[in-house]
DNA sequence: AACGCTATTATGTCTGCACATAAACCAAAG
DNA sequence: CTTTGGTTTATGTGCAGACATAATAGCGTT
């Protein structure tokens, strides 16, 4: 019955099985590792799998709970659109609609928390075998970008920046629209069509990476397992 | 320099620095355990770390090495529909729209993989401070449900089943539509606005449990740090 | 009663060692 | 030349013990 793994099933098992209700508090990593016959650092394992997937929560000295009200977490993968679209099959192909240095609309300088004055507009259309996938509308912090610029109409920015800038933290959305007179036209899609957006804003340590707004076409979804 | 949240980023500088480009074999956690000067299950939490967040890719035997095409990985909740009003600072209501045992629709069956017969069908409103949040569109497996039946009027399906229905797997997805006429007149909103869906299908070890969808109304926004 | 300090305690992490396991490699047999 | 099977090796997991850290609980003082 050893095993980290067997030590997460008979727990879950306890809990699904309201031998330890929801909120109860369980006993401590010491208790359960006498009880199942291994060391500490085997339960606490196990423990902290089950709290990081929302199943327990965890607090130094306050012990270990079963969540109240189990917050599933979910992962998804964020790839970049080039792997998207090939692993669907298709062939991927980009154009590049905008690539100009600009005064940023309000909306992107609230979200990056600060202005630095222009900055790079690119907008590009993302093709899925010759269809339109993905119009993307960023902007760019100069201030990270090589002399000369990487050639944006051969490789896609968000490729060229996870291979060349290292980001520390940022934060990402997802929202139905009806899509924009500008985005409906460049995938060939009527106007006020429902669409699948995606915002994305990044930071490195010190500044404002990149700020990314991703318009899909009609049919998208977004699915992971839970 | 010890810690594996230190050795976690200094393994990432290396990464973005190039010193260990995209697709290179990394030194062995014996190697980097010297070098930093700890154990080498320290090393292995921080590679380990790293490998769960999608920048590096390990095998046994045949090494670590940095993903290629590096692919994030973002966590999101997926919290009840109350404790996701009420961390609006809503008063969270629920109006029960239908409850009856039918015939699910074959898009269901599909995505259930068998066909259990008639099945219970529950349609709720779910309400922020009085205007309409979400309409829930459910389809339950009567086999997992006990009888009488809860009052799904006064708890939502979601709550009774998390707090008394283990599940092992499922899956979610999100997407774009236009409102249909039914889902838009309970939001009270005009018909084909553009809304957020998400879909959910678990399964218990042996037997389906429950496949939703749930539609959000506009301006709903799904977010998470990356 | 209110405040701040200290003791207690459960989890978090580290070390050093060991064995298990998967997979690549290589060599021998068909 | 292909297949089979053993060897090697890097990662995965386990154990026992230790210290670190955070947060509560209790004590004492004001």
């Amino acid at each position: 019955m050893a095993g980290w793994e067997n030590i997460r099933a008979e727990v879950l098992s306890r809990i699904r099985s309201k031998a330890w209700p929801l909120g109860t508090l369980i006993p401590g990593e010491e208790a359960l590792a006498q009880e199942f016959g291994v060391a500490r650092a085997t339960v606490n394992r196990a423990l902290s799998e089950l709290a990081r997937s929302g199943v327990l929560e965890r607090k130094r000295k306050a012990g270990t709970r079963v969540a109240a009200l189990p917050v599933r977490k979910a992962t998804l993968d964020i790839p970049v659109i080039r792997a998207e679209v090939e692993a669907r099959g298709a062939v991927y192909g980009l154009r590049l609609l905008r690539c100009e240095m600009a005064t940023p609309p309000l909306p992107v300088l609230a979200r990056l928390g600060q202005d630095l004055g222009q900055m790079l507009h690119i907008e590009t259309l993302h093709l899925a075998s010759g269809r339109g996938f993905v119009v993307e509308d960023r902007w760019l912090n100069p201030a990270i970008l090589p002399n000369p610029l990487p050639d944006f109409a051969a490789i896609s920015a968000n490729e060229w920046l996870v291979a060349h800038v290292s980001f520390a933290s940022g934060d990402i959305s997802f929202a139905a629209e009806a899509a924009s007179p500008n985005a409906a036209a460049a995938l060939g899609i009527p106007q006020a069509t429902a669409v699948f957006v995606t915002e994305r804003c990044t930071w490195a340590p010190d500044a404002p990476i990149t700020w990314v707004r991703l318009v899909h076409a009609p049919g998208y979804r977004l699915s992971t397992v839970l």
